[in-house]
DNA sequence: CGAATCCTTGAGAGATGTCAAGCATGGTGG
DNA sequence: CCACCATGCTTGACATCTCTCAAGGATTCG
């Protein structure tokens, strides 16, 4: 998509330097944490997440290969945010002071991570407007959908068939449901016709239809990167 | 909070060069508009929603003055969200490429507006859990707090009392809710003894109570920029 | 084999939405 | 200056969605 020069990529390259392996279920940042640490994901499949008073939990975000992790460290003393293990996993830390001499350096990659932000922006509103406005069943679709397409980006093998890899209570926390209720949506989507299950699969037998249900729009399509600075 | 170099003022006042007036209800950009161009918003208090397929809206975000608008087009060809005033405003447009050369030139305001989309992240994201996981109630007391500190932020006179100036049924899209469930919670929030209300302005009764309530977090806290690159 | 988890299902409760009507307010044209 | 209209607010009755609680079945792991 874009081209990077050998010096963009040494310069990545040295925030994936140091590696840190991670038990599946294992937290990497608690909220309140402090932290000045930063992450790129290597391998396995993370998710973000803050506890409510009341201990009810809302999953903000599920983490993939390549994602980077704990960005608020650059802002906040404190972690907004857990970080949590969803499969065995691989990440690579870096000191955010790394970012600054990065941003200094090169500011094309610069520019690219602000990109990477305004996507995962686009995404946060989309499930913000899916919690606002739209049904529970719709709120499953979306989840399965936007878990496919993921995996899809690391593995083309993925078509409509994939494992989904979540709890139905990291659905409920996910969609903002309660876990008794996103086996119902399941249940619906699959009398419906929509998908089949089992053991653990999801397979997706009219996908047209459950992205409609779901009011799904891909943040990963229609980009225009054209502004970005000439390479240097 | 950080203390810019005149090169680097300059740079800013160069975004705000141009000026265009707003009238209140105005739409800046409509989802799915084609725009290269970004705005920071000078002059009065704008929304950013989506539409969705049954015409409900979800509101994703209130804009006051100094806020950086239409940052989504740097990435994505057409607009994801509406922006529009609330009252009557004066934004000042500038070309996308401007933020190109902005991050070659001063990297050190690069990184302030990275730190910038992280605090509305961490918005967006508080917004998120509310909706997920917390009553209506708590939802319109949040939007309450929301609003003042932000209106505080431009008006220092501001105290417990203010002009909210949204409906009910603004905060309604806002929160999730329909406007007359809003009315109710409104009405129960005076009923307990945290708000008044006559006229359109609020008064906070139990500010304590009241974010307790609305489990607020004030996220323009607790901020940490020492790995900021140093003044060049 | 036993103990955790996780999934499934039913019955009833609670929260929020829908519909409908009336009231208040402010702006506007006659 | 007044009558009217549009918009927003308020309230009640009822419908619907989602949650809570409870119990039992399935699966995985040690």
């Amino acid at each position: 998509m874009v081209i990077l020069t050998p010096a963009e990529h040494r310069a990545l390259e040295r925030l994936e330097e140091r590696e840190r392996p991670l038990r599946r279920g294992g937290a990497l940042i608690r909220e309140n944490d402090r932290t000045t640490e930063m992450f790129v994901l290597r391998r396995g499949t993370m998710m973000s997440s803050v506890l409510l008073d009341d201990g009810s939990r809302q999953i903000l975000r599920f983490l993939f290969p390549g994602d980077m992790l704990a960005v608020s460290s650059l802002v906040y003393r404190e972690s907004p945010e857990t970080i949590t293990a969803l499969t065995d996993c691989v990440v690579c830390p870096f000191e955010r002071s790394a970012m600054a001499s990065l941003i200094r350096d090169h500011p094309r990659l610069a520019a690219l991570i602000m990109v990477y932000n305004q996507i995962e922006r686009a995404a946060l509103t989309d499930r913000l407007a899916a919690l606002g406005r739209t049904s529970a069943k719709a709120r499953v679709a979306a989840i399965l959908i936007e878990m496919r397409n993921r995996l899809r980006m690391m593995d083309k093998e993925i078509g409509a068939s994939f494992t989904l890899g979540l709890t139905q209570e990291e659905i409920g926390d996910a969609t903002g449901l309660t876990a008794v209720h996103v086996n119902r949506m399941l249940r619906q989507l699959e009398e419906d016709g929509l998908i089949a299950r089992e053991a653990g699969r999801v397979t997706f037998h009219n996908e047209r239809a459950l992205a409609r249900a779901a009011n799904y729009v891909d943040r990963y399509a229609g980009l225009d990167l054209s502004w970005l600075p000439s390479a240097s």
